[in-house]
DNA sequence: CGCCATCTTGACACTCTTCAACCGTGGTGG
DNA sequence: CCACCACGGTTGAAGAGTGTCAAGATGGCG
């Protein structure tokens, strides 16, 4: 998983830096100084590394930890009282998982990872005094809620009033973004299986096969074991806005 | 609407004023220090009235204020392409509506009045610098935000996750806790009608009378004409969770 | 008094779910 | 090395839940 002692390259100082945290740019850090970083690393409590299908923090615990992704896939979901599970969001490197201001309320969401994941860990505590003296930091803060609040509402709209066509396309087209941000090099293959988007959008995994079908047999998807790979986006925006004027 | 000028009490020397908002307490404002909202009060816009049915601000268009609500009921939506609205979220006195960090982005969704609505204005680039001297306050956004998104998963787990009956059950609870807070002392009056519930819950106005029937027969809720009242909340309780174990 | 928005009700159509059987693949142990 | 199993996916048939359309009732407001 990890290939940074190969080839001569010269090892790095330290592997979990701030300076060459892979989500430098992405991030909370991505709105700080070099100075402001250097206070934000004196305050980290590491790198935490949690396999594909563990979750990072549990709905009903508190959580005393904020996390960002350094790399790797996870999702927030929401558990009903009958084991029902909606998907809230996914998420992707410099995605800021725990915002409990609140140490002690227990979370109303938990997160969970989608493939292996590693994630930088604040201790919220600290980093709430740290606001103090680094008020950028609160208001790095307050944008990605605000932005993760958008997400939801977008995510909101696409579930209350558009078909399962319609959901889909956009989803997967969002992923396919997030992926391509996420991994520019990467083959664009989207970590994700019939059940779990079918729980992002309020649907059942069959009916996801049956709209995945005509797709699939007009080749804008290839679909395979626990992924899925967008071959024509261009046919699948389309499909989207299908009802736009 | 204000009765402000009435019965012999002693005018309040600037109706206006922070210290005697209806919203402190709730608000931003809650969490800060009294010479901190001092500092807030001198870059204070002044208020806004907006009529019930008006837009607060509009989905596409920047918005250089942040509002936060001292009276009267609002809602934020996100409008389709092709017309279709979702709303977002329903909002009382203390809700800070606008959080645009970046004031030259349009907003992804737009904020309108319920009720008649009056608004305390903060504008966004002033609020922002007062954010070096009052950390606080970046950090009760973030907060605000983040309340925000837990609210928006709740939804989005409410409409994507439930049928109708458990959906509608819900968000009436939700309605009559905010009204109880909002106005204690009411008489419980929802500001909604069947296509503001509809909008909200993905469904059309037809099947929300319909759910409606069956409360309406059982004394459970009353409905009039663009208000709506619960009379047994815990009846309706019953039913919003009929499917847990 | 009459208009208009809101709400109600019925009949019917359609989307999506449920249930069930089956298939292909990848992993595992004999 | 192969048989087996578990899991994810596919497909079909039937049914529930919700949408659509259309007509009528009710009540507020000019």
């Amino acid at each position: 998983m990890n290939a940074a002692s190969g080839a001569g390259r010269p090892p790095v100082p330290r592997p979990t830096a701030c300076a060459n945290c892979p989500a430098r740019g992405d991030a909370l850090c991505a709105s700080l100084a070099d100075h402001e970083l250097h206070d934000l690393e004196a305050i980290r409590a590491g790198e935490r590394r949690v396999a594909a299908g563990e979750a990072i923090f549990r709905q009903g615990e508190p959580c005393n930890s904020i996390y960002t992704i350094r790399s790797g896939w996870a999702f927030l979901q929401t558990l009903l009282p009958d084991g029902k599970r909606q998907i809230d969001a996914f998420c992707v490197r410099g995605a800021i998982l725990g915002l409990p201001f609140d140490v002690n309320a227990p979370m109303q969401f938990g997160a969970q990872a989608l493939t292996d994941v590693t994630l930088c860990v604040l201790p919220v505590a600290a980093a709430v005094r740290l606001t103090e003296r680094v008020p950028h930091l609160a208001l790095a803060w307050a944008r990605s809620a605000a932005a993760g609040q958008e997400c939801a509402f977008r995510h909101l709209a696409d579930i209350g009033r558009r078909d399962a066509r319609q959901r889909l396309a956009n989803l997967l087209l969002e992923l396919n973004g997030m992926a391509a941000r996420a991994a520019p090099q990467g083959r664009g293959d989207l970590p994700v299986n019939h059940q779990d988007l079918a729980d992002a959008l309020g649907l059942t995994p069959v009916h996801i096969s049956r709209v995945l079908k005509a797709w699939r047999e007009n080749a804008i998807v290839a679909v395979g074991h626990g992924h899925l790979r967008i071959l024509d986006a261009g046919r699948l925006k389309a499909d989207a806005a299908a009802d736009a004027p």
